[in-house]
DNA sequence: AAAACCTTGTGATTTGATTCACAACTATTA
DNA sequence: TAATAGTTGTGAATCAAATCACAAGGTTTT
């Protein structure tokens, strides 16, 4: 079970070190230093120090870190090391192009099951997943141990259909409607809005 | 131009709140006040007066905030009252479905160039737009004042791509790849990547 | 018209995150 | 082997954000 002290901004700023110690070792790096590595992830090294630190000393004074050892200290930490089913629910432009996408599989989140409401999309396979009706979800999830679902419905549907997913033993939520979804305490959501990030970049210019 | 000393915390929250007040004001609502729209929000009402008071006192003590006047300023202040055209690049399933997603230009923001480097997709018609050839990014930025760019093409392409639009002009990028831009100071970038919320939340799934 | 109530806007305070500064340790060079 | 250089990990200091507390002013009730 995750430390509850460790302050959440800390957490949130592992998986870009993750994603930036995975490139370095594409590149075939064995070892990297915070300075280095903050040259890369753009944050400064002694945050990055820092932050590790909460976790325990996974460097060596006068060298720096190993990578591959790193990585698979963050992976633990973050409980990467299993393969996190997901149900995606809304199957329009946007939760065809998630199914399709490779990135989840690749990074170990691998989409099982996909819902909708549209009898013209239900039956029909994308990237070798069946679109199920919405109304078996009860019975899906009652027989997975699919604990993240992705949710792609309209705005307007947006919060029935997350309550429905908690009531059947959803935990976690990353929810791409624009609006804002109240859910009891302890199921996590976190929300991309692509609008949203556009509003607050048109600040900035002039 | 945008005040320089406004934290830009503040800024990320005030989209929030205007998509907040646009859903009030869907709903026949005319006033709101900071406790309502805290609820609603899901952040403390001293914070909402706060956050709007760098900007101007748009309330009235014992009654709340006109919402009508409220969007209006909001609108203002992030530069909403206009059309921002923006170009894609990379017109892949990710890219296909955000041409076609109709939130954009619901809220003021029209894709009006497409471009990919592959000669398959090149010609083809997508939501009214004919998918150009990357070669004629600078000829086709020229002639416009395209100033926000959609990066969606493949990690290993993102960083030249997104080198070549800011060569040719272009201010602000979403960045859909899984990677961290490296370019100018004066160059927004906000980055959409969907695997880092993941690793996030399964940090607190057991 | 007075009293009671409501809500904003903000200076002061508190809380929390970041940065500083450096001791401790390792590796490398002379 | 000694000296120099490099790098981590962390307590202390600083900085920034969130929250508190309340005066001021508007609204509603009697």
């Amino acid at each position: 079970m995750a430390k509850p002290n460790i302050p959440d901004i800390v957490v949130s700023r592992l998986p870009l070190y993750l994603q930036t110690l995975n490139h370095l070792l594409r590149e075939g790096e064995e070892v990297v230093s915070s300075d280095e590595l903050s040259e890369k992830v753009g944050i400064p090294a002694v945050q990055i120090r820092k932050d590790l630190s909460y976790f325990g000393g996974f460097g060596v004074k006068g060298k720096g870190y190993d990578i591959i050892h790193l990585i698979d200290n963050l992976r633990s930490i973050l409980n990467l090391n299993q393969i996190w089913p997901m149900v995606i629910v809304g199957v329009g432009n946007l939760g065809q192009a998630l199914i399709r996408y490779q990135g989840f599989a690749r990074q170990g989140f691998e989409i099982v099951l996909a819902l909708d409401i549209n009898p013209n999309i239900i039956g029909t396979e994308i990237a070798g997943i069946v679109v199920q009706d919405v109304e078996t979800m009860e019975a899906e999830l009652r027989r997975s141990d699919i604990r993240i679902a992705l949710l792609t419905v309209p705005a307007n549907a947006a919060q029935s259909t997350a309550e429905a997913l908690v009531a059947h033993g959803i935990k976690a939520i990353l929810n791409y409607a624009p609006i804002i979804l109240k859910l009891p305490e302890g199921v996590r959501v976190a929300n991309i809005d692509p609008v949203l990030k556009l509003e607050h970049l048109t600040y900035y210019l002039s």
